[in-house]
DNA sequence: ACGTCACGACACGGTACGTTCCGTTTCTGC
DNA sequence: GCAGAAACGGAACGTACCGTGTCGTGACGT
């Protein structure tokens, strides 16, 4: 376990206190340039108590980040494909560019190259869930006829996800709305999907004006 | 300028020592445990002189990567869209997944997020001139009817190295060459194309048997 | 009321940082 | 060639942060 262990007697205030001194800082001074010493001093926490509940700087992130998600991001179910994967990739977009949580996935997602641990809880308790949710209402969509019988699901959420990070290590814009919209039918369209309503061939070449759904 | 400037006086033994030995290095130990002074240690070098021609570690490994990528893959024109991107794509992971180079990517993208230069410097030598080699060959098929004219480029280019990133960073396996088959069809059908050959309707999704073409 | 345990504080040795000084080697220009 | 300049290796420096250890205090559970 790479996070906090509960205990009777352990404080939670100092425990709150923790982790939100590590996200302020992580989205003041980046990642990199965060240290236990400036969470426990921004924290009125002593250091050894940061080492006493947690391994790392990694893995106070990572607590104050999954605490912050847990369940916040449901895979809604409209019966529509389309719109609820472009909701899925919102969120994931918004999560991986927004202050404190998109500086801190970013330091996490750097830490995992040298701490197995956190790799293994970022696929336990973030990617992998994700991921399955995804594919899930893919399959649902299979089931209702919106996706074709023998389509590739994993691949399609490599494909609706991919994108995404490649933006976000790369330190690229994040996508729009209306760039998750074409993301999202092209996807459907590499899967043989029916055409969606007026979202008819080549979705994307021409650009469609803005409309409700998207906002 | 983040890489090291020549001079007429430099060592070229020493240059070549230091990066040598920083790729080693990253190789070994992950190149979050790879600090300067062992890169000097193991180059039989000073500090000082690493320190005089780079402004960081991260700069170091810039330039063993570029330095020894620079024009090494060339995006070939076969004619056969389909082909050519599976031979881009398939450098590229082996690219990002095959010691050293593998190791020393992964710690300059985490370094991206905290250097700004080195994330200027990335994106001016590695990724730009790769997007825009995937970009112009698929702008040349469009010419030659492979690919319908009004398809969104851009966004095909992010679908085809978007999964690759997203397998590097969250250091899931790399992708073999009949994945990268079944997603350069993929993205072909998503823009339109017509379907390639025996590659028709759900590319991928009945297994094909092995082909010569793939290796 | 007593014992336990988490707490804040402070000090510690260790590591790597980036810089400075020094004496030596190597190359350039005269 | 020779003199000067520049890059070199080596060693040491002060600083920052690491992760740990110690200690006295205070809050909690029995």
């Amino acid at each position: 376990m790479i996070t906090s262990q509960s205990s009777l007697r352990r404080s939670e205030r100092s425990r709150r206190a923790t982790l939100d001194a590590a996200l302020e800082l992580c989205t003041e001074k980046g990642y990199g340039r965060v240290t236990v010493e400036a969470i426990a001093a921004r924290a009125g926490v002593s250091k050894k108590t940061i080492y006493r509940w947690w391994s790392s700087k990694g893995a106070v992130l990572l607590e104050a980040f999954v605490d912050a998600f847990v369940g916040a991001t449901p895979f809604v179910d409209t019966g529509d494909i389309a719109l609820d994967l472009r909701t899925h990739i919102n969120s994931a977009v918004k999560l991986t560019s927004t202050p404190p949580y998109g500086p801190a996935y970013a330091g996490i997602l750097s830490e995992m190259h040298y701490d197995d641990a956190l790799a293994e809880a970022v696929q336990e308790q973030l990617v992998g869930p994700r991921f399955a949710a995804a594919e899930a209402r893919l399959a649902k969509a299979q089931e209702q006829g919106q996706v074709p019988a023998g389509a590739n699901l994993p691949l399609a959420v490599e494909m609706l996800y991919g994108p995404v990070y490649y933006r976000h290590v790369l330190r690229k814009p994040p996508q729009d709305e209306a760039t998750v919209a074409t993301l999202v039918d092209h996807v459907l369209r590499s899967l043989g999907a029916a055409p969606d309503g007026p979202r008819g061939a080549l979705p994307g070449a021409v650009p469609r004006p803005a409309s409700g759904d998207l906002s």
